[in-house]
DNA sequence: GACTAAAGTGACACTACTGTCACTTTAGTC
DNA sequence: GACTAAAGTGACAGTAGTGTCACTTTAGTC
């Protein structure tokens, strides 16, 4: 009954990140959009009413698709195991975590829409963060964690290790395997 | 022989700081920073040919401060002692890592003078890292570090704990004890 | 008190983006 | 093949920034 779409979500999402992540925020334009999807910029606005909204139905996409990665994970076994499962796979979604400092860059002066989606966001954030708790839980009532280490640093600490620039090119694997080591037995040799 | 200036360049450099740090790159212009030093916008351009050679002045700035400030540090002592005197110092100047990301935003298309800023950030930035590779030299002669550790992997870790979000808002004592312990001896219970 | 030179101003032309809307195109319906 | 409704277009007005420059102001010099 309608036209044919020259674009699809995931199109359109896809370039989205591409152009977020190489070139930041602020210079995701709908003009560099609308050029990269071959369509005119009127078209994106049919669908948006503008950029923030725009950004933040994109980062729905991306948080909905690590928290269903997530389901996925196996949490039944031994912690030392768990841990290494767990690094894995925030490396595998290591740019999950630079994306969602994006949040923070949506105006709040903008769309009821938009604005439904900051909130919806910070609630994924929370329960993004409940299920990492659940994985301490386990290790606390097995009695590998640190007592005097507060949960928020643990978690801050794994979270962070993504975003480590690897300025001299170290291979991946040596790299993530350095990182396990050292967040779970520290850097000093005993 | 000539009119009092209205501003000086610490002030200059203090309002950029700011204005970077709250509201990130994009959102520093020239009109807004005059309006913050109560001049006209023309002024500026008397001493900076656009936003890119001021915005890498003020990096220069920063970078020679942070580095005169390393200089002070001492480090004829016992590695253990002097892990804890590097983190304390990196927290102290915790904002050097958030300012000195800003180097990769200025274009290459710029001015003369920007240009030459940008060389220099990244020679500077090389000479911090081998400061930080005198004082992993030390662990090493002192059989302190684990072997299998790459140097990159360690000064990346320690440097990147001064960006972990406090989200739950721990004590600032707490949080710098943990992240040493950490760093030093990992998470999992001996 | 005239002169100088740096400091500061504000109007001008330019650019790149935003949001809107009357219009055109097109796949499917009757 | 006329009709419909969603998809797409491109011209328009508006906004907020940039860089320039002839001009004004002012502290110090002679």
């Amino acid at each position: 009954m309608a036209r044919e779409r020259k674009f699809t979500d995931e199109q359109l999402f896809n370039a989205t990140k591409k152009m977020i992540i190489n070139d930041g925020y602020e210079a995701f334009t709908f003009s560099r959009l609308a050029a990269v999807l071959h369509v005119s910029r009127g078209s994106i606005y049919k669908y948006y009413e503008n950029k923030d909204e725009l950004i933040s139905e994109f980062l729905m996409y991306e948080m909905n698709r690590f928290l269903h990665d997530f389901q996925g994970l196996d949490i039944s076994r031994d912690f030392e195991e768990q841990v290494e499962q767990l690094i894995d796979f925030i490396f595998k979604h290591s740019n999950i975590h630079h994306v969602m400092e994006i949040i923070h860059q949506i105006p709040n002066n903008t769309t009821q829409r938009a604005k439904r989606n900051k909130l919806k966001l910070n609630e994924y954030h929370i329960e993004m963060y409940q299920r990492f708790q659940g994985f301490l839980d386990i290790g606390r009532s097995q009695q590998k964690l640190k007592k005097q280490l507060p949960d928020g640093i643990i978690l801050g600490m794994i979270f962070q290790t993504i975003a480590i620039p690897n300025h001299f090119g170290i291979a991946q694997e040596i790299w993530i395997t350095s990182i396990k080591e050292i967040i779970c037995n520290g850097m000093i040799e005993k």
